[in-house]
DNA sequence: TACCCAAGCGAAAACGTTTGCGTGTTGACA
DNA sequence: TGTCAACACGCAAACGTTTTCGCTTGGGTA
């Protein structure tokens, strides 16, 4: 086994200084050709790499940034982790990931842990707790620390930071104005409570269409599902007790699930009844039938919020100079797309 | 804007040395009981928080480790990652994730770039080009410099170290196994090209399976897909000219595509052909009809890695004490379970 | 011969911790 | 009054870097 070499012991090793090694590797003209040789080739030969940790504490940066999301198992999220992770790497920045499991406690762990060094920003969605509770002092602690944070998808207008998020009300007015264009009027909606900040919105948009096309909001049509393990009989009561042509789904799972119900019950989606989800994912394209959606595409919002936050961190370098800290904080919107696929009835 | 405070800054202000206030805030019995109440009431009042980066300097360990997987978008892998995660957290260490791409220069890059006191470990499933160059130079030289590796689910016997699979060849053998005890004969098997060590491996189980039921290897019921972005003509043709009963697929999306192509071919799944696939994921769940699958289980995977990797990096400290390393490496398998759902017919 | 300058190198501080050991001040006791 | 613990604290090294500044040496010039 063959230890890492440090500066040190290169320096003992040849007969030098600490500082002429370092120098010496680093092409410092200071240093006369034939130590410059003599160092670099011995470096070489025993693989000297420099200590990360070390670079991190003299440079009080640490190149690393953080995402902390409430799960990973979970599409959406997955293809955000792939969207950062790419730009990161790409500007020289490691991604820790952080699990919430939805939990408001592991949420301010994970940030407490983290906000002393070990990493330089964080990028997050609030978890269900979180935002039920409306408490994010944790958030604003780091951020009164120095600590930049981008937060996308589920986010607060409690906090100012950057933001990166979908613009939800209107996706969801846009894909209920579809159903609408397709002469359907009994549209039912499969939401989540109203704590949950997309939800919220997405409600909003379906309504929003409805009185736009001067159709009465029925509440009997609207289900607000809370539980999300054990829903299936609350979709199965609402389409067996209602007339009912087409389902706006405000995530995938809901989606697949009011098609399986559906189909349990004798309807066939999409010739009695049309069904639209949110979110782009694997369910969504390999399910029978295949489910037209709301696509976000995650990939580019996590580039995005990568893209933002290492902005400011590089900015701040800049601005630590002349003492300046600009405060203006950017919210960027995601444009959806509908992708039409087989869970919708042609015209 | 309150930068984070630091044991000199704290010093400084109540007039004490930097070490009376490390030992205060650590209730060390040399500093009197007022100093350490005054000490921790200061340090507490401005948050104090030991610098991670500092700590990790001075310990030489991280309390971070790396996990290397070769895509994330992939609900196999993020469940891994999911695993890992509650293991790490639950012991205090933070995970950092690094995509391969499938590539193995990235994965070197990786690897490189971490393994210089930036991390404590490595979890890795080796990527495709990896596997198919059978280059295994960079985890050797991680192993060689003293940092402990698990590798998982796509392994190497090349290198030693411990590692966490899934007994691939016997789970295929069940999974044909199941099929032919339906009374099958001409069992078809979508697998990927060999140098991806578990396609070969459950290859091997499929055959095996036939060989012990006296049933003959038809080579022109074997699909071995290399592109697995465009195969769906291969499994168009393979359907069309063989007769085929059953369909055997190494992962879930061969086996979801064989069902879509069968459909589009006219014949029903499960009533005129039965189809097993591998991995448990969001899509055998809810496609339909749901897909008989060989459940890996990603989460124990995880956790198992993440348990194997902590315990020899806790191991390693009492060991270096008296200077012996202990070189036993154990290989886990995790036991997997035959899923039975809708796409394969009932007896 | 005296002085200067450049080249080449080393010392030391700094980043923020922890910790073994040294030291000064008490008070008690002989 | 002298001695010696016990107590309370500070010093300094160490982890591995980078970088500023200062030192030495030699040769050239006046």
């Amino acid at each position: 086994m063959r230890k890492k070499v440090t500066l040190k012991q290169i320096a003992k090793e040849l007969d030098v200084s600490i500082s002429t090694v370092s120098k010496s590797l680093k092409n410092s003209v200071e240093i006369s050709e034939e130590t410059r040789q003599k160092v670099q080739a011995f470096a070489k030969f025993y693989n000297y790499k420099p200590n990360n940790i070390a670079l991190s504490l003299k440079n009080r940066k640490s190149k690393t940034i953080c995402i902390i999301i409430p799960e990973i198992i979970h599409h959406f999220f997955t293809t955000i982790i792939s969207g950062v992770e790419h730009v990161a790497k790409e500007n020289g920045y490691n991604v820790l990931v952080c699990l919430s499991d939805e939990s408001f406690d592991k949420e301010v762990l994970n940030m407490e842990m983290l906000a002393n060094g070990s990493i330089d920003g964080f990028i997050i969605s609030l978890s269900k707790e979180t935002q039920q509770k409306k408490d994010f002092h944790h958030i604003a602690e780091v951020i009164n620390q120095g600590m930049p944070v981008v937060m996308f998808d589920r986010i607060t207008n409690e906090i100012l930071c950057d933001k990166v998020i979908i613009d939800d009300s209107l996706a969801a007015f846009n894909a209920t104005q579809f159903l609408i264009d397709k002469g359907f009027k009994n549209i039912a909606l499969l939401s989540t409570i109203d704590y949950v900040s997309v939800g919220k919105l997405r409600t909003k948009g379906y309504l929003k269409a409805l009185k736009n096309n001067d159709l009465e909001v029925n509440e009997s049509l609207i289900l607000k599902i809370e539980d999300t393990e054990n829903f299936e009989k609350s979709v199965e009561e609402l389409l067996t007790n209602n007339t009912i042509d087409a389902i706006f789904a405000v995530n995938e799972l809901f989606a697949v699930t009011a098609i399986k119900v559906a189909s349990k019950l004798g309807k066939k989606v999409p010739e009695d009844i049309s069904v639209i989800g949110f979110t782009d994912g694997i369910i969504s394209k390999y399910s029978t039938p295949s489910i037209t959606t709301v696509s976000q595409n995650g990939i580019k919002m996590g580039a995005k919020a990568a893209k933002m936050l290492i902005e400011r961190l590089e900015m701040e370098e800049i601005e630590n100079e002349d003492g300046e800290i600009e405060e203006h904080y950017r919210t960027e919107v995601i444009e959806t797309e509908l992708v039409e696929r087989e869970s919708t009835k042609k015209i």
